[in-house]
Parts: structure tokens; C-alpha cells; sequence
DNA sequence: TCTTATATAGTAATTATTATTATTTAATAA
DNA sequence: TTATTAAATAATAATAATTACTATATAAGA
């Protein structure tokens, strides 16, 4: 992999963002310091990374996302706006060996997502459950 | 939700089989019984279905997969040939309870995806390798 | 500096999915 | 049993996300 000054922009913008950016948030904010990148050397470079490990890409909704923290972390997902979160828990243990045990495969890693709805939903909801008295 | 003859022949399909097919399969094998059933119809109702929580949806590469089984389970996706497979294995317990210890949201489900090289693949890969000796 | 394989911008094409609309049908009540 | 009507359908158009293509530019080693 040959570097470019794309790809290095798309990554350290991955880097900084604590959020989990679409193709074309990424897109759009790297064009911001580089204003002829083009959207196919955005997706071209995200799936690069990806494939090499350096990133994560997972789809949420329409579309794939991407978070820049290659290590394993768990995602909460808001059924309601939409947002991803990472969720900041302990792994839990002997997962792979557990699944490995239940099949023939060769198991070497997961996601794991959980749903609901996000505190600001909820406490929006709640307001407007108040208003309506 | 009112019947229609459509919606019970794809419901009946996916209780049927044990794999995990995209709109496209169901659309194939529906039509086989109902020849002039139309793409939206098996769209619209793959989704009402999944609102209704009589089935479940994932998405895996590019399309959405849908599994008649609504129960919480798990699979294993192979990495090599994209095959998506149930793992019949104990559900990991309170994992809920300790997700929401770590998060101010309200989570009440998750998703559980394992990868990596199932058995037929990482056969074909040996067989391979022993011709290329 | 020269060479060359790899990356890029710009654009077209593809794929999966959703929206629209006129027609049909399931389910309820007369 | 028939009439009514809200919901579902087929057919088609539209949209959104992603990938493919191609001529040009560029990084990195000889």
C-alpha cells in the first residue's frame, strides 16, 4: 500500500472522531483540506484501510459506517435517531472459544450491537409525554 | 396487518428454510407459487414483518438478510464465501444488564455476529494447497 | 532523475431499496 | 350474500449507496 496524502487525510480524520462517519461524511469533511478528492477515492481508501485492519466498517441502516478504533469494542445503536456509540465494557470472555465449541468453523472474531433507545430519545420522548397532559 | 396470500407464502418460506436469504431469494422462490408477485410486495412485507417481530433482519455485505427464526440467536458469517449460519450455542448471560451499566441507555437487545472461515472453505483452502505441492 | 506500479479525479454504471399510483382484495358490517 | 372500504398489490419510476472504468498524476525505489 502506497501512500497518499488521501489516504493519510481519511485516516487521521478517522483517528480524531470519537463518532462512526459514513463514506460520505467522510467525504465530505476531508474535502474540506483536500477540495478535489473525489467520493471514489474515499470509498477506494476506506475499504483499503478496512481490509488491512486499520479501521472497522460495519452497516448500520442504508449505509456502512466506519470507526477509526481497530481494536474490538462493542456498539449501541439508537433505534430511534440512529446514532452509534461505542459502548466502553469489559469483553466478554472465552466468547470465540465458546462459539468454536458449538461449530466446525474457524471463528477469529465478532461484533456485537446492542439496540434500544438512546437517553436523549428517551428524555425527549418524556418531555413530550409531558407536554401532552 | 391484514392477510394476504403473499405475506403467508413468504412467512411460510422463511419458517421453512434454515438459511438467512435476501429479498432477492425470497422474491425467487415465491414466484415459483405466485408467478406475477411483484419485488415491492416481498420489500414491503420482509420489512412490516420485521417491524412486527415475526422475523429478524441483518445486513451482511451489501443486502439485508432475513431469518424466520425471531427468537435471539446467533451467527457466524464466513469471511471467505459469505455464507451466514446459525450458531446453536447458550446465550451469553446478562449481557444486557451489563451493557446498560455501562451506558445511560435504554438497550433492550443486541446482536451477536461471529466471523471467520467456515468448514467448507478452509477444506477447499487445504485441498488446494496439497495439489499445489 | 528516470522508471513504473499504484493511486487519483472524473464519470458512468450497477445494485439494493424505496416511493408512487391506479387497481385489486380481505375482512367487516348490512 | 352482497356491499363497503381500508389496506394490499403489481407495475413502474426514483433514489441512494457503492463500484467500475479510464486517462492522468504521483510516490518511491533504481
Amino acid at each position: 500500500m502506497r501512500n497518499s496524502n488521501q489516504r493519510t487525510l481519511i485516516l487521521e480524520y478517522l483517528h480524531r472522531v470519537k463518532t462512526h462517519p459514513t463514506a460520505a461524511d467522510v467525504y465530505e469533511e476531508v474535502q474540506q483540506l483536500l477540495p478535489d478528492i473525489s467520493f471514489g477515492t474515499v470509498y477506494r481508501n476506506l475499504n483499503r484501510l478496512n481490509d488491512e485492519g486499520l479501521i472497522q466498517a460495519f452497516k448500520v441502516g442504508r449505509a456502512k459506517h466506519f470507526d477509526g478504533n481497530a481494536d474490538n469494542h462493542y456498539h449501541f445503536l439508537c433505534r430511534q435517531c440512529g446514532k452509534v456509540e461505542d459502548i466502553e465494557m469489559a469483553l466478554v470472555e472465552d466468547i470465540i472459544a465458546r462459539a468454536e465449541d458449538a461449530t466446525d468453523h474457524e471463528i477469529d472474531g465478532y461484533e456485537l450491537f446492542f439496540t434500544g433507545v438512546c437517553q436523549d430519545c428517551s428524555q425527549t420522548d418524556k418531555g413530550e409525554e409531558d407536554g401532552n397532559k
